[in-house]
RNA sequence: CGGAGUUUAGCGCAGUUGGUAGCGCGCUACGUUCGGGACGUAGAGGUCGGGCGUUCGAGUCGCCUAACUCCGACCA
């Protein structure tokens, strides 16, 4: 482990750091599938977590879950134009559906006889495949609206995959509104993205800036997209969610009709909304340092680990004795603990590990505690120990881990503020953006521009941040008027 | 898909002019240890990514192929 100190602290490859970061810290790797990954049960105990609390959310704005096919008929995709052409790049396609044993030696081959007449596409986004089932649902106003979400996989082959952050499978849920109104369609849209940012602030404690993308950036089939832009560690930006109003397209797409109050067919107004296993990219990359991951408590899969130290098993029968009402105590508050009494590991080790897999709060207590009716406590976000009284010890620990929850936050949006700054000129830009971080900076409106500050400088408009004051300006490329500043940043 | 690199034990790696396959960590057993990644002794573990070739002989040389990593291109 020595070596992943010395890894981590090398700061001129940021990738490999996070790469290796993550595979040592047992919550993924890379499988032998191109660009797909295994979540590690430890991993995925946080992906859990992070389902748990969406979907309780979800619950409580009145969304039901369902649960749609894995293919997609070739034609359906294609239906919706600007649809297929943001997707067709990336599809894996099933072209035929039995194999057999190959008859020029051994293994197995496709067999040409099992051709399916219409290919299938694996899901990279399951619009056109809902939309096709909501035409069957939806015939009244009274029918409306549908608020379904599904959690699912989806296959996108990406030509370069990043884990965590770019796979070419990854889980997600994706949500999916059909509404009689526009106004509705847009409440809906920009609902969600609120409750995508009060996830990423108040459970992942990742600060995020909510706004709007430039056409360039949008959904392909959205009229807007809406998303969550938090910055990580190494001043890369990344889209952490997005909320699409989709207007008509993908009723008109799938003829998709209701009958209004007044009898007249209309078609239905759509939203879709969706976070992925990126988001563990964006908790990993925010809070992580060279110990290894740095954990929210709320999305901790145990918030507190206990390690005896002893030398003997009367100690430690002792010290257990002494830890279980620690637990029950703790239990009590619906703290979840750890109490790692294995025999094969020594404290040190057992240290050094939860750090590595960013377990908040560390208990030690030894013999010297037992006399002194004392335990060390290590909280993992400042690395600092205190030894304190076993008394009182539960509520001490819940009021530290709401510590450490709000500490995390305050770190990462500190961190935010100090790489975000306004930038005037193209010259200083050029300058600036090799530094990272955000820059807000003037912007004619147009693509081309966009596209330009594209190819010079890697950088994207993240988004119009919503809460962007009105200010006069000058498009810092163009000279031509703007209206308020958007947010440059090169991203993942 | 272009450029570069990698592929040898569970993990990380070495392997020189082609000549019996190595190191560290981990693993197993025993003992001593245990308050920040312990130590000793003895063990187990590999058709060297795959294929074809050159050669008396290939981890090493040649060709082909696959996968992975990084940089591009691409990308809600």
């Amino acid at each position: 482990m020595a070596e992943l100190k010395e890894l981590t602290s090398r700061e001129e490859n940021y990738s490999q750091w996070y790469n290796d970061l993550v595979v040592k810290a047992d919550l993924a790797e890379n499988s032998a599938v191109r660009g797909c990954m295994v979540i590690k049960p430890y991993g995925y105990a946080i992906w859990e977590k992070i389902q748990r609390q969406l979907d309780d959310m979800f619950k409580e704005t009145g969304h039901v879950n369902a649960y749609f096919p894995l293919f997609i008929p070739k034609s359906y995709l294609s239906r919706e134009a600007d649809h297929v052409e943001g997707f067709a790049k990336e599809c894996a396609v099933v072209t035929h559906y039995r194999l057999k044993t190959n008859a020029e030696g051994n293994g197995v081959v496709v067999d040409p006889a099992a051709k399916l007449e219409e290919e299938l596409i694996v899901r990279p986004t399951s619009e056109t495949i809902i939309w096709s089932t909501y035409k069957n649902w939806i015939h009244s106003y009274r029918d409306l609206p549908i608020l379904c979400n599904q959690w699912a996989n989806v296959v996108r082959w990406e030509m370069r995959t990043r884990l965590f952050l770019r796979t070419a499978e990854f889980l997600w849920q994706e949500g999916h509104t059909a509404h009689a109104t526009r106004e509705e369609a847009l409440e809906e849209a920009r609902k969600m993205l609120d409750v995508y940012a009060e996830f990423a602030e108040k459970y992942m404690a990742v600060p995020v800036v909510k706004g709007i993308k430039s056409p360039n950036e949008r959904f392909a089939g959205a009229l807007e997209t809406f998303c969550i832009e938090a910055m990580m560690q190494d001043g890369k930006a990344l889209q952490a969610g997005t909320s699409h109003f989709l207007g008509q397209n993908f009723a008109k797409a799938f003829d998709v009709q209701f009958m209004n109050k007044d009898n007249q067919p209309e078609y239905v107004w759509a939203t879709s909304w969706g976070v992925s296993t990126r988001l563990m990219g964006a908790l990993i990359m925010s809070h992580s340092d060279n110990n290894g991951l740095v954990l929210p408590p709320k999305l901790a899969p145990y918030q507190v680990v206990i390690v005896p130290i002893y030398k003997n098993a009367e100690q430690l029968a002792a010290i257990t004795e002494k830890v279980d009402a620690i637990r029950a105590g703790l239990k009590a508050l619906n703290i979840s603990v750890k109490y790692d009494d294995a025999d094969n590991r020594k404290p040190g080790w057992k240290f050094a590990q939860y750090e590595l897999k960013g377990v908040p709060v560390r208990l030690a207590i030894g013999a010297r505690d037992l006399e002194n009716n004392t335990i060390e406590v290590m909280r993992r976000d400042t690395l600092t120990k205190e030894t304190v009284s076993i008394d009182g010890i539960e509520n001490y620990i819940k009021n530290l881990l709401d510590d450490i929850q709000e500490n995390i936050y305050q770190k990462a949006l500190k961190f935010r503020q100090s790489v975000t700054r306004e930038v005037n000129s193209y010259e200083e830009f050029k300058v600036e953006i090799e530094k990272g971080g955000f820059l807000a900076c003037h912007w004619d409106g147009t693509p081309e521009t966009e596209e330009r500050i594209k190819e010079e400088t890697k950088a994207t408009i993240r988004c119009i941040p919503l809460d962007a004051p009105e200010e006069p300006g000058f498009c810092m490329v163009t000279g031509k008027p703007s209206k308020r500043r958007v947010l440059f940043a090169r991203s993942y």
